[in-house]
DNA sequence: GGACATCCTGACCATTTGGTCAAGCAAGAC
DNA sequence: GTCTTGCTTGACCAAATGGTCAGGATGTCC
């Protein structure tokens, strides 16, 4: 393992082929997007490799060439979902006012679930079914992510810049009120009538829940107006 | 078909078996109640009759006898879960208090969520795959159910009983949040850290989604205490 | 004792499942 | 040209899928 003086993969040396890893990024890409959808509406186990194939407009032993196996890529996209949500969840201070933070937070959660309705569904589906792939992540991460959220909340609370409500309940509403959209998209569709969710809508609808979750835990909106 | 003098299935005429169709009830009920609980767990197409059949504890062709077909069963589950769910919709009138109102619905639909886990997440599956077996059902009597709720609503928001919020989202908010407990268990467990959602806990969310909500929207407390 | 009705279930079937594999293909490096 | 490398894919496999069916069990009514 010492003096290999072999092509490495490290160093790519690239022959045949596309130049560079072309094929392989863009097969990927398109790969992860059609299993994406696929697994979004079946779910893990209700999802077929050659539905997925199809969707791809590839043979299903492509699919497999690249992504190895159903359950590496069925994780594969739940990490990358994962690093999107975490992405999003830079860190707050108890100096930050509360209303800025909370406008911020349903805000990006929102965009996040439009975004992404795809990925929102596989996550979905994933809890739905149990979480049995998630456990770990429920239990570890997102965890404390929640403790620490919890804890400027509370304070805000005690500095009387906000109802002493539950955080994690809080929290939960959020979390809740903005993944709607995207997993329950075909409900609310239906109901109102429409064909698809207008960008003109999600403002809307942010702001309806914004104004409403604030005004209901008791935050003054920004710049300290009644 | 006018003079039909054999037995009809009308007129039992019960022979044979156990008394009466008690076997027929008796399974039927063990195969609906392992059904719900496989395909809210995997999905339709991810559920397999086997593996209902193994949580009834019957053979597979035991469950076909009764049921026909995987379809019929899954189509039969969601019917049953319509009704549940239309039998707390009862009606209300403008003449009513809002607070009154938006609690009762709160709490009965925090009540159906956690009495039908099962049912919920076999509703949320359906949903989140696009709700091909319940497309009739968003766009027909749901869909004009929403219409008359947000009618009072709007009616009240006049009368100036509270915020002139959008209706129809002030629904999918409640709607979202109270079965957020039931569809999200996996997370809500993974969480807090328990491993079940007590009474209490229930109780407890109950209250704290009727305060937040009502305060969001302006609607003020039963007996028109500020 | 039939006769009759429901209930039960193992054997079976065509199709689909996830996954393997070997053979071929394409193109830059030498 | 040849070599090497990555890409492509049809053929194939054991297992599982939804569903059928024939034959037997079980018990009530006459």
């Amino acid at each position: 393992m010492t003096d290999v003086t072999e092509t490495e993969t490290l160093q790519p040396v690239r022959q045949g082929g596309e130049s560079n890893g072309a094929t392989r990024e863009r097969n990927e890409r398109e790969i992860l997007e059609a299993a994406e959808r696929i697994f979004a509406q079946f779910g893990y186990r209700g999802a077929s490799v050659q539905a997925i194939a199809e969707e791809a407009g590839l043979p299903k032993s492509n699919v497999l060439y690249y992504m190895g196996n159903k359950r590496g890529l069925y994780v594969r996209l739940l990490e990358r979902m994962m690093a999107r949500w975490n992405a999003l969840l830079d860190d707050i201070s108890v100096e930050d006012d509360p209303a800025d933070v909370l406008e911020a937070f349903i805000r990006s959660k929102m965009q996040l679930s439009r975004q992404h309705p795809e990925g929102s569904r596989l996550f979905a589906a994933e809890i739905l079914g149990g979480a049995p792939f998630l456990q770990g992540y429920l239990r570890g991460e997102l965890r404390d992510w929640v403790k620490t959220r919890s804890q400027i909340f509370e304070q805000w609370a005690e500095r009387g810049l906000m109802d002493p409500v539950d955080p994690v309940w809080l929290i939960f509403l959020i979390w809740s009120a903005t993944q709607h959209y995207a997993d329950f998209e075909a409900q609310v569709l239906g109901i109102t009538g429409k064909d698809e969710i207008s960008d003109a809508d999600v403002e809307r609808i942010t702001q309806f829940l914004t104004q409403v979750i604030l005004k209901g835990c008791g935050v003054k909106p920004a710049e300290g107006r009644a």
